[in-house]
DNA sequence: ATATAAAGTAAAATATATTTGACTATGTGT
DNA sequence: ACACATAGTCAAATATATTTTACTTTATAT
């Protein structure tokens, strides 16, 4: 799985830090690192929240990532 | 959670049964009911996957459906 | 040089998505 | 009435997402 470099650019112009973003979405640092990593799937719903907070959509972010 | 209405019609569109949509994209015919009645969040990777068979991207299906 | 925030990584435990097997209900066709 | 495909649902088992704890690294600032 590869990287998913949108959603850490899309944290940086938010001006968040993984934890921060963890804090925002209610899940741990780890969990952002590794989704921003590729090292695995998130549920539909956090990718969700994840969105919410970056102000981007799904296909913005996770379309065509996997 | 509500129901995905969405996914029920783009499926219906395709003229696939839940089962023939499982088989397509891998999982049982349970997991794609379930997901229909909104009886739990899959990952993003089967999202994906649900989206490429019926040809819809991840917002047309799941945004905004929490 | 030292301190601190941020990021990367890993092993073991926990929560939850998904499977398996089975049963019921409804409609459609013969 | 009978057979069959489709859909809905449930309990127990399995796979995997996520947490917890902890350690390392890199960069920035004092």
């Amino acid at each position: 799985m590869g990287k998913n470099l949108r959603m850490k650019t899309a944290r940086a112009a938010m001006d968040l830090s993984q934890k921060e973003l963890a804090e925002a979405v209610g899940v741990t640092r780890q969990t952002i690192n590794a989704i921003e990593n590729g090292d695995y799937n998130p549920t539909v719903k956090l990718c969700i929240a994840i969105c919410k907070v970056l102000e981007k959509t799904l296909d913005q972010l996770f379309w065509e990532d996997d």
